[in-house]
DNA sequence: GCTATATTTGACATTATTTGTCAAGTCGAA
DNA sequence: TTCGACTTGACAAATAATGTCAAATATAGC
């Protein structure tokens, strides 16, 4: 599962809610969560947290997802987009290093 | 060089230019330049391209520092910042496959 | 010390982007 | 055709990014 929006509809669909459902429970507009769910907008943090709440996913793994989205989001259209990964890389490297 | 208001920074006093000299000749405030070459403001895209111009540092280098820094900024305070990061490859390699 | 020049700082204005909301629309099943 | 579920698009509201200015600070020469 790479999209973010699938894994939030299959997800919701497996339980069998709808749309206007998990949206009450989670307090946003269900035209929202409808384009969230089709990745024509994109979730704030919060609401990726009350999501995966709700319907029981994965908190670090929704919010990684989200996060690499929000990453090709802001290097799809780049030419350098692969060599600016790497320096991203290394520069995470040091500052996650102590912990 | 890893930081990108380094590289400017360093450039510019290599050729002896005052950031009057520099702001002028890319049509920005020269407190904004400042800004930038300090790190405390992010520069835009076209602002870089016309710094490179000016101060014939390398386009493609300093483009790439640039949405290096981009991703960082974005990653920076995030748990999941390195998988994120990895997640963006894959996602990146299919997309720049073709080209 | 004083003066001149270079740079930095911070507050604020402007502009752009993101996010939220609503009403009307489509779609499919009964 | 009617109903419920979902989607769409336009717009409003909120937030974030960017630009600007004047004052502050720093540094060097006198």
């Amino acid at each position: 599962m790479k999209e973010i929006g699938s894994k939030i509809r299959s997800t919701r669909e497996s339980k069998g809610l709808l749309l206007r459902q998990v949206a009450a429970a989670v307090e946003m507009d269900q035209a929202l969560l409808s384009k969230i769910e089709r990745g024509e907008r994109n979730a704030t943090r919060n609401q990726i947290i009350s999501l995966a709440k709700f319907l029981q996913i994965d908190e670090s793994e929704i919010l990684t997802l989200w996060l690499g989205q929000r990453i090709v989001n802001e290097i799809k259209n780049e030419k350098f987009a692969r060599e600016a990964l790497k320096i991203a890389e290394k520069s995470i490297q040091y500052s996650t290093k102590t912990s």
